[in-house]
DNA sequence: TGTTATTCAGACTTTTATGTCTTATTTTAT
DNA sequence: ATAAAATAAGACATAAAAGTCTGAATAACA
């Protein structure tokens, strides 16, 4: 059950682990490819998605990298799904079928819409500054 | 939000339209990849994934296609989804990691892990006996 | 000012998913 | 028997996702 894409689970993983670094601000690309054994080249395509929907903000040279563009709280986990994947993700019919609503139902509709709007509340209630803090100490692990 | 890919949407569709066919046991692949607009022969491959998993059975020659292999409520649409996607779809890590589990979690690990419970108990309670009256009356549509 | 470490941009390749086509086999009916 | 209508099997083609590579731009520092 993919729900989300290659690119989705890197970006998310990479965000994570830049808010997990308490001390430092800018982290390089470099680091985070190495540390949660992500191919550096493709990682680097997915953090400019996310630094031009402002989630995150970057400098080249030396001691560069990229960091948060706001505060923790204020970025979940719902925001780099969207910046990310393209497409009403949160909308999307689970048999693929356009036009699909309350209106013209798939089979599925119903009971698929109250757990697409559950998936939706859980990424959006999940904050970087929630998920930082156990992730820094290594409660909870991004990698292998 | 692609849960499933197209051969289990198209594989989901061709099954509830076969058991929405009341008065008639088999129904040609054709028939189906018609009033469903879906590749004739992208399903015939998808349906002899079902015959082989003991969901559909078939037969050659004129008169002949598609049918349900067991009574409509003994089939459900999490039976199909398991027959066509491969590995454990409903037990995979949200960020595609390795060994996530209660011990070692990831970061949404538990979130996901009662989401994901829930989608499963979706499609288990989805069985073909309940959605087919409502298809075949028109209430719910599986094409455009 | 030059060197180095970094992101940025985009072309390119590989892999996987999706879709198409052709030929064989089976079944029914004439 | 023969023809017609269907599934079975598998090769082939296309599209999308994932991953790689190269060169340019930028920033820090000696």
């Amino acid at each position: 059950m993919a729900l989300i894409s290659k690119s989705c689970e890197y970006g998310l993983r990479a965000a994570m682990y830049v808010a997990a670094q308490k001390d430092r601000e800018f982290v390089s690309i470099g680091e985070i490819s190495a540390e949660l054994n992500i191919s550096f080249h493709f990682l680097t395509k997915i953090l400019q998605l996310l630094t031009q929907h402002g989630i995150m903000k970057s400098t080249r040279g030396p001691s560069g990298g990229v960091a948060l563009a706001k505060p923790p709280r204020r970025i979940s986990l719902y925001d780099i799904v969207t910046a990310i994947e393209e497409g009403e993700i949160f909308k999307a019919c689970i048999l693929g079928l356009e036009g699909c609503g309350a209106r013209n139902p798939c089979p599925l509709h119903h009971a698929w819409a109250v757990e697409r709007k559950r998936v939706e509340k859980m990424f959006r209630g999940a904050t970087l500054d929630k998920l930082s803090g156990p992730i820094a100490l290594g409660e909870l692990r991004l990698g292998d």
